[in-house]
DNA sequence: TTATCGTATATGTACGTACTAATTGATTTC
DNA sequence: GAAATCAATTAGTACGTACATATACGATAA
């Protein structure tokens, strides 16, 4: 054992580079370092575009294996903050900003917290209500559970414009998670997992284009029939129980849906 | 080394179990177990909803190593067709079909290949054009680039119902790559990548919502002013060369473009 | 019968080594 | 000067080990 964690339980002096220091074994190692190195990106210690020290060099620096850094690294490289080539070296990349219109819709689970950490979710309307119908059909439940219904409109941090509308409905066995919330600044499944202790597993995603209804027009800052995107997301616990259902509503105009496809290897 | 490409090379007449025996090193192992694996899956070898055998049973049985097995079963995770669970086992999961509107639109470079695996993209016209104001902008590039711009219809590989108007622009220099096909059966890219024997590294795609063209919608079987969702693609060669522009129309009815996030750990 | 406590088992994490292969840049050679 | 060659560098692949941690199940005790 010669990580840093052991050196700083053994009391050495001995200074990591760049102030970085392992946890107490919160986290696991690869997803520290993963942290460390994204945070040093964004503080500009890692330029845009530049290489990045060599694996073997950064398992030197945060004493550490190299394996531990090529594991970090690779999920840096999933989420396309990092390009890697052999013979080269591992390069910063520019988190693309295509065009005007921002990513607002995630393309993992971290980022529905990054984004939701961005927004506020303002909570308009809130009721029980049984899942009957179409709902019980969108729920994939039987008739008669019952959920929690909040509807709102979601704002940029700073209050801005209104981007987007949302309703959600949540599991009246969890909705005790929310029931002091009226602005949300962090994402809805957040505080569930919070309430339970229980991680959301699973959330599955679909993207639709619609028409935009008349009074969610006028809500969000533009007119009835414009084209809009609707987001669908349902939120499973462990053995796939449904725990939360959302949608959210898009003016087209302002957002597109961007993905990036890349070469396994 | 113990594993089954040196048991051949050494001429040992020990079959590895199910008739699997390593390629001649071609692809990397691990990608290699990662292709077994899926193709046992879908010969319903292993059963959706069953276990895998355990991860030291795979490298025992196939002649490789636990880390390798990892890496394969990583691989089929992240596409999904796995889940694992610590001091449980790794499940086989269903290709999600959601109710009813298929998967044409691909979140990954290899679900691409799939995809035009199983559509024919029957081209109706193509010519040279330069790219001037509105196109230069899209395509990213200085006024006056030459392209070889082609439109057509993709269908299912069955001739069913037209399901997707297409418009593609190859860069000139690379356009020689397509000059004989009419009916193209894979990825227009894949025709690239062959000529050129480069790799396309990155694929960025967008989706926004539009409304049906008039002239469009009839070659889609469907009315002017309906619904659709118009998915932009940007075709990168190393060095960040464009060399693929393409966007295509579905109509918003047939198609939904579904996502499942998953959490990290 | 119910609750608790091991124990076995599975994946997860972390380390190590060794070698392969792509790339770059300097050097040599023509 | 241009082309071929070589050496150094860097990420990729593959193997090994060991231990951590979550889970399921059976044995035991209340």
């Amino acid at each position: 054992m010669s990580n840093a964690i052991s050196q700083e339980m053994t009391g050495s002096t001995q200074e990591i580079k760049n102030g970085w220091k392992p946890e107490i074994a919160t986290a696991p190692l690869y997803l520290q370092v993963a942290h460390h190195l994204e945070s040093r990106i964004s503080n500009g210690d890692f330029a845009v575009g530049s290489l990045l020290p060599t694996e073997n060099e950064l398992a030197e620096a945060l004493g550490v294996s190299r394996q531990t850094v090529r594991q970090a690294i690779g999920l840096l490289r999933n989420k396309g903050r990092l390009s890697a080539r052999k013979g080269v070296g591992t390069r910063v990349e520019a988190i693309e900003a295509s065009s005007g219109s921002t990513r607002f819709i995630a393309h993992s689970r971290s980022e529905l917290f990054e984004i939701a950490a961005e927004t506020e979710f303002v909570i308009g309307f809130r009721e029980m209500v049984s899942a009957q119908g179409k709902l019980a059909v969108d729920l994939g439940c039987r008739p008669g559970r019952k959920f929690l219904h909040i509807t709102g409109v979601r704002y940029p941090a700073n209050r801005g414009k209104a981007f987007s509308w949302n309703e959600v409905y949540i599991d009246s066995r969890v909705a005790a998670a929310v029931k002091d919330v009226t602005v949300a600044r962090r994402a809805i499944f957040h505080y569930i997992e919070e309430f339970t202790g229980e991680k959301i597993h699973e959330i599955q995603q679909d993207v639709r284009p619609i028409a935009m209804d008349e009074d969610i027009a006028e809500k969000v800052g533009c007119k009835g029939g414009d084209l809009a995107l609707i987001v669908n997301r349902r939120y499973y616990g462990s053995g796939r129980r449904l725990l939360e259902y959302a949608f959210q509503i898009l003016p087209a105009d302002r957002f597109t849906y961007t993905t990036t496809l890349r070469a396994e290897t």
